[in-house]
DNA sequence: CTTGATACCTGAGAGC
DNA sequence: TGCTCTCAGGTATCAA
């Protein structure tokens, strides 16, 4: 699910229950989720109030009183599910108990948030704030494609030369963060590049035109509230996934959305992940 | 160093 | 109904 959109659509979404609240107590049904969860969690959860409520690529990091930071990463699967009161939205009872309820935060104000994540390839951990850069899941991450870091000349600099395809480039998260399958495939497509052109095939000029690809894509993404999320507010599921039109995405078989374009959309594999690419007008 | 394959885990959907 | 198979938004780790 999570790609940089939906994290922060996520986010936005946790932002108004979680900042300045104080953690009353936390619930960690099981040891571990990728990775064993931190020592002592829940002790060193509760209590605590949420100074901020950041996101780093595809990371939410939740600044703490008494000097710790709670690093989310929702996996493929991760869900951050709010039930009971909700500022200006809705109220409704506590979810029933699922057994992928893996961690539950009670906030202040009569707010749960359970985080829940089927497949466990999600992490979680507590770190020392002002040690953030040191983090061993944050300290290789690439620039913010947002951030001021991130421009042609970096890009240039970074890929040129590189046997790598530019599918993979993109997937790198040393490279530039918070891009996944999805958007990648999407970015590409709004660029008009073969995803299985090596970077050192590509013109200097096509690689700088991935940054405002890279960041056209992503930011209509999250002003469309994440694409493909399910509604993470919601504890039934019941509106399924925001409407969004993806252009190659997921369109296998499809005319390419191009405009004066008579291509067909079709499906590879990539490094073992499906790749969407029109083949008349992605060169 | 780079690049690609493998593994982790569960659930949904298709086909039979 | 139920079985088997494929696929899924990520990424750490290992092999070449």
């Amino acid at each position: 699910m999570p790609e940089l959109p939906e994290v922060e659509t996520v986010r936005r979404g946790l932002a108004p229950v979680m900042e300045g609240r104080t953690i009353l107590r936390a619930e960690v049904n099981r040891p571990d989720l990728r990775f064993p969860l931190p020592r002592d969690m829940a002790a060193r959860l509760s209590g605590r109030r949420v100074l901020g409520l950041r996101r780093r690529s595809k990371y939410l990091l939740a600044d703490l009183s008494g000097g710790e930071t709670l690093l989310i990463h929702l996996g493929m699967s991760g869900r951050m599910l709010i039930s009971g009161h909700a500022p200006g939205a809705f109220v409704h009872d506590h979810r029933p108990r699922d057994r992928h309820d893996h961690v539950v935060l009670h906030v202040e104000g009569d707010v749960r948030i359970t985080f829940n994540d089927p497949r466990r390839f999600g992490a979680m951990d507590l770190f020392a704030t002002d040690r953030a850069d040191d983090h061993r899941l944050l300290r290789d991450l690439g620039p913010e494609p947002f951030g001021n870091a991130f421009h042609e000349d970096y890009l240039i600099d970074r890929l040129s030369g590189r046997a790598t395809p530019v599918k993979a480039a993109l997937l790198d998260q040393r490279v530039v963060a918070g891009l996944g399958n999805i958007y990648a495939c999407e970015v590409l497509h709004r660029a008009g590049i073969d995803p299985r052109r090596r970077m050192r095939a590509i013109a200097r000029h096509r690689v700088a035109a991935l940054v405002p690809a890279i960041r056209a894509v992503l930011a209509e993404a999250i002003e469309a509230g994440g694409s493909s999320l399910r509604d993470y507010r919601r504890a039934d599921g019941e509106l399924g996934y925001f409407q969004h039109s993806f252009r190659a995405y997921g369109r296998e078989g499809a005319a390419c959305p191009t405009p004066g374009c008579s291509g067909t959309i079709r499906r590879i594999v990539q490094s073992g992940r499906s790749t969407f690419f029109c083949p008349a007008c992605q060169r």
